[in-house]
DNA sequence: TTTATACATCAAGAATTCATGATGGATCAA
DNA sequence: TTGATCCATCATGAATTCTTGATGTATAAA
């Protein structure tokens, strides 16, 4: 079941998941770490746009950040994805069975 | 990788997961299929509350509904559930090897 | 036919999210 | 030290989402 912090983990993960443009990132980041100047480059975005989206996705977990220099370099947090992949998995129906009670 | 439409129904998918009151409903259809005005009791919610996110979740396609009589019975579409089970999975970083250019 | 129940939908406002441009800190090169 | 680059964050407004209460339709019971 979905209770408490699950419920409230599962909401922010898919919240996170729930935007295009942060979809983009990921779809980048699948292809090894990126700083946000070559996000910019890559998706056409403005650079406090992504910043933006890079929070999001790190306050849920989704993705790792490494400082070097000048730069940040971001990256896909894998455990995040199976996690999330999980949480959704726990949503399939477990009975097939007809419903059980009616009483409206 | 998330091109185009899968971009979008994959933001779509997660946007409808992305909210607490739905994941609620959700865990209740886990157990079997339910009409609106269970739903109110068992979660506390208006019914206008509930039907709106209801269509969200049935917008989204994750959810299926069965009119009997003066009711409508709501069931999860467990196709759906797995279709973004595999989306999310998709986001898995394919790589492990470090970044292959630095250009800023 | 009248009344009650189940549900969708609408209208209005509150709350949240997102985009954009500006500002500032940190790092590095000159 | 000066200037440039990389990035986060802030402020503002636009857009979207959510909640609540009201209205309307369909079904079924009285």
């Amino acid at each position: 079941m979905l209770s408490g912090k699950n419920r409230a983990k599962t909401a922010e993960l898919c919240h996170a998941l729930a935007d295009e443009t942060r979809l983009d990132i990921l779809d980048q980041l699948k292809e090894g770490e990126r700083c946000v100047c070559e996000l910019t480059d890559a998706l056409q975005a403005g650079q406090s746009r992504l910043s933006f989206h890079l929070k999001v996705l790190k306050d849920a977990g989704l993705i790792l950040d490494r400082p070097e220099g000048r730069w940040i370099y971001y990256a896909i947090n894998s455990e995040a994805v199976e996690e999330i992949e999980a949480l959704v998995g726990s949503l399939k129906a477990t009975r097939k069975t007809v419903r059980p009670s009616s009483r409206c």
